[in-house]
DNA sequence: GCTGTAAATGATAAGGCTTTTCATTTAGTA
DNA sequence: TACTAAATGAAAAGCCTTATCATTTACAGC
């Protein structure tokens, strides 16, 4: 990710900016909330505003730089966008994240839409589960 | 739906609940906001709180009279749980939902779950799109 | 480099939806 | 019918997110 992406999207390059980015490219979990990225910028040093992180992550959805997931009821959660279309599997006992590709279901999404008459614009596929970590199978 | 299922689910028999019920059988709309419950009981003449709406709502959902919705970023939406599992079609323009099942997508969810070593608990699926009423088309 | 202007930022307030609180009322049992 | 736990309503509080607005900054043009 590199200071033509943001140029590109009509952003200017901001300090905010590069250090939200950054954060997404460095951090060691993929899927960072607004609040996340708040708290890492804090501890690199940098006191960006919330109102800030949360605008910049909305320019970057909005620019394709960024996705933006909605797990069930909760807040939101930002990962890079590479490109590469993935739904997602989430542990519903550590949090954890798991993506996933199915060109299948891609096909027949496709499908149902059409059948129904709508032209697809999006879609959100999100299963949700307990994963194969130890402490997580215990909660089974 | 019947007063048994609420004792069933360990709840007392009280009129916003049986209230809330009749709305969700008899509304037009198959799905209804909290918001949408609390105008259409004002307009039965019911004085019932929204709190208690919300209250009610999700206590059915936990005894599985219902299932909650919830719409990308939006509120959530309640329909009355009728047994069968179905995924939804949401216009982005109108807001009309389709239900649908389709049981390779649902085949390969499972299999997706297993193959990561995931219990699986639960899923949503939504297709956006825009539908094929007049008024959605004009604005593809 | 400097300047000007539109864009970006930060702090705070406001917003939308939902849950909590707590005093009052009610269902359902003894 | 009386009792007790559960349910209700009104209002406040919560949570995440966006809007406001005065101040600061990026960067195009001189």
């Amino acid at each position: 990710m590199e200071r033509q992406d943001l140029r590109k999207a009509g952003l200017k390059i901001t300090l905010p900016r590069l250090k939200v980015l950054e954060i997404l490219e460095n951090s060691k979990q993929r899927h960072l909330s607004a609040e996340d990225v708040y708290k890492a910028l804090l501890e690199m040093g940098e006191e960006i505003g919330l109102a800030t992180v949360y605008r910049v992550l909305t320019q970057f959805e909005g620019a394709g730089l960024v996705s933006r997931l909605n797990i069930d009821g909760g807040h939101a959660v930002f990962e890079l966008d590479d490109g590469d279309h993935h739904d997602h599997l989430f542990c519903v006992n550590c949090n954890r994240i798991i993506e996933f590709y199915d060109e299948v279901i891609e096909q027949r999404q496709r499908a149902i839409a059409e059948s129904n008459g709508f032209e697809m614009t999006d879609h959100s596929l999100y299963i949700y589960g307990v994963c194969n970590r130890e402490e997580c199978k215990k909660e089974r």
